[in-house]
DNA sequence: ACGGATATCCAAAGCGCTTTGGGAGGAATC
DNA sequence: GATTCCTCCCAAAGCGCTTTGGATATCCGT
């Protein structure tokens, strides 16, 4: 039923090389030719044997990537929405995966291993933390990767993809002083990513550009989950002089926190503003909360998707993918937010 | 650096003929031979070429999955955490994964279309529902495949991998029954997937046996979260005459649950008695709850690692794994359950 | 002691692609 | 007109494994 490189060859007159060549664009072919083979492949439905092509080539065409399994990590919500444009985009090239599970601690043995299997091609790295080692590591085993999120106060002279957490941060911060909020609180991620330092960051420069200062009382890390936004959120508004704003680091600890200020029978948009960063879930739209979510967007699954077409791109050097790219989040208003109440 | 059969052959002064069969368990080897070949393998660390192994012998080494990227389905934590079981044994047999993302009415095509592409030796499939259209679909793929769950009203000659979710609600609402429990409520998966409508039926069975019945007042479905936990719970604590226990179908779930009882301020295992099925998410130990859960359990992790290795089993034709399992959840009783309070 | 099993092993032919090392033909150069 | 240089194409050699189709040697019964 399929065709092969040798049948199509046959069909076409021409030799094998010729085809191969006019497939893979190499210059050697001449323009009418080339056209003649793709018309051929069109009508053929030939589709290139994988297994040969590993083969003959040496690459792997797979990517690999650990799966973490730490408590709150694994079965994250983010990371099913991440690892579903990492595949979307894969599947289109043919590339499979190689997901390897690993607890934090074996992580290095897991990538050395990944790595030196011959497998995969490229590997993927995410959940970084600040001064993550494991750059440096991946950086010494001489196989292609692409960092999700940046490391801090690493050099940075490795291939990222990552958003402007700071800048999107200190947008929505600045928004709210704009709106005459002195008293902001943050619902931040786990304290030791990357991600969250970074917003953290943000919040506290557009802070200091107004003379205000981030009261440490008013911030809280967790876990993603919406329990945390809800457990996290309470304290706030049990506190003596509560804030009349709050960010959240996702519109899933929003859910959380929208529950408890609403159980407070405070009205969000004019009692208190709520700002989440919107990784675009499916399951969770900012406009569709009962008061819609001013937020900073930015897709996951995208990131995802872009990051396996770099990486992708660079096993089959193909186009040429900046190293380093840095997403701007959009700051979206909705009706979360408002001026700040009068004292 | 790596050796390969050549070399090998070479080194012991064999044919590469016998070499391989040696290491693929034909019998026409000697006994003798063959130990020195594997003391060999283990001196030199030769590992087959995964690349020519395929194309020499037409398998892919790898199985498919489709993953779903319906709202609410895909980013499951439940998932994630089956995915992990089946990440962790497949990566052991040095098996890749194809995960294509599909929403669930481009399912069919895609299941052709990874049937077709020769890239997959097997396919899976999850998220059963009644009647399920997919298995007669996979049935006429001609490609391996295993089943997660079970469907309701299909013929049984399928592989599959489920729990008997039946017995666990049945066992669970047996033992509310016997410590004097009679309105039951039920926190449930959505309605259109098959293990919660076995949950039901369990859980009807158990009540009918004692001459009780569902009230469905008392029956909620939802996605598992936290959040839909809590909402479901909270009409059922405000109905006229409430339930004095209720089942949840995922610790997730029984989470959301607790926490609207105790805002109720109502006593878990005194005013409330509350059993959950436990997937064993290492995120979420019904141990560590403020009144430690009971449970219904059956291991989410343990499942795809299973349904992996019957999956490779099959294809490498070794060992004999039976086409259907069910496996039983454990009823393990801890504080949440006690005795109905006295009217 | 001899034909026929039986037990072990091997040479060689693929699997379907990429890639090396030319080779034919025509244009350009001198 | 001979030489060089492109342009465009091809034959064939792998890539590292499995598997077919014998070989060779040993052993059996008679």
């Amino acid at each position: 039923m399929a065709v092969n490189l040798k049948q199509l060859a046959e069909l076409l007159g021409l030799s094998q090389t010729t085809v191969s060549r006019a497939l893979n664009g190499f210059p050697e072919v001449n323009a009418e030719t080339r056209q003649r083979v793709l018309q051929a492949v069109r009508e053929t439905g030939y589709r290139p044997n994988r297994a040969a092509q590993r083969l003959a080539t040496g690459r792997a065409y797979s990517i690999g990537m650990v799966m973490p399994i730490a408590p709150g990590i694994d079965s994250d919500v983010h990371f099913g929405e991440f690892l579903a444009g990492l595949a979307e985009e894969a599947v289109k090239h043919d590339f499979h995966f190689v997901l390897n599970p690993s607890a934090p601690e074996d992580e290095e043995v897991t990538f050395r291993r990944l790595a030196a299997s011959g497998n995969v091609d490229a590997l993927f790295l995410a959940y970084m933390r600040a001064n993550d080692p494991r750059i440096a590591m991946l950086k010494s085993l001489s196989i292609p990767f692409v960092v999700h999120g940046r490391s801090i106060g690493e050099s940075r002279d490795y291939p990222f993809l990552d958003i402007d957490n700071t800048s999107a941060f200190y947008d929505a911060t600045r928004l709210l002083i704009q709106l005459g909020h002195q008293r902001i609180a943050l619902i931040n991620g786990p304290e030791y990513l990357a991600f969250s330092i970074r917003r953290k960051k943000g919040m506290v420069r557009a802070l200091a550009e107004h003379g205000l200062s981030l009261d440490e009382a008013l911030v809280q890390h967790s876990l993603m989950t919406d329990e945390h936004g809800y457990r996290s959120m309470q304290p706030f508004l049990q506190h003596a002089d509560p804030p009349t704003a709050v960010l959240c680091s996702s519109t899933v600890l929003a859910l959380g926190a929208v529950r408890a200020i609403n159980q407070a029978g405070l009205k969000i948009g004019e009692d208190i503003s709520l700002i989440a960063h919107d990784d675009v879930l499916p399951m969770l739209k900012p406009e569709n909360f009962s008061v819609p979510l001013t937020t900073t967007r930015s897709s996951l699954r995208a990131a995802g998707a872009r990051i396996a077409t770099r990486l992708i791109g660079g096993i089959l050097k193909r186009g040429d993918y900046p190293e380093q790219e840095l997403w701007r989040a959009e700051l979206i208003v909705r009706a979360s937010t408002g001026p700040a109440p009068q004292k």
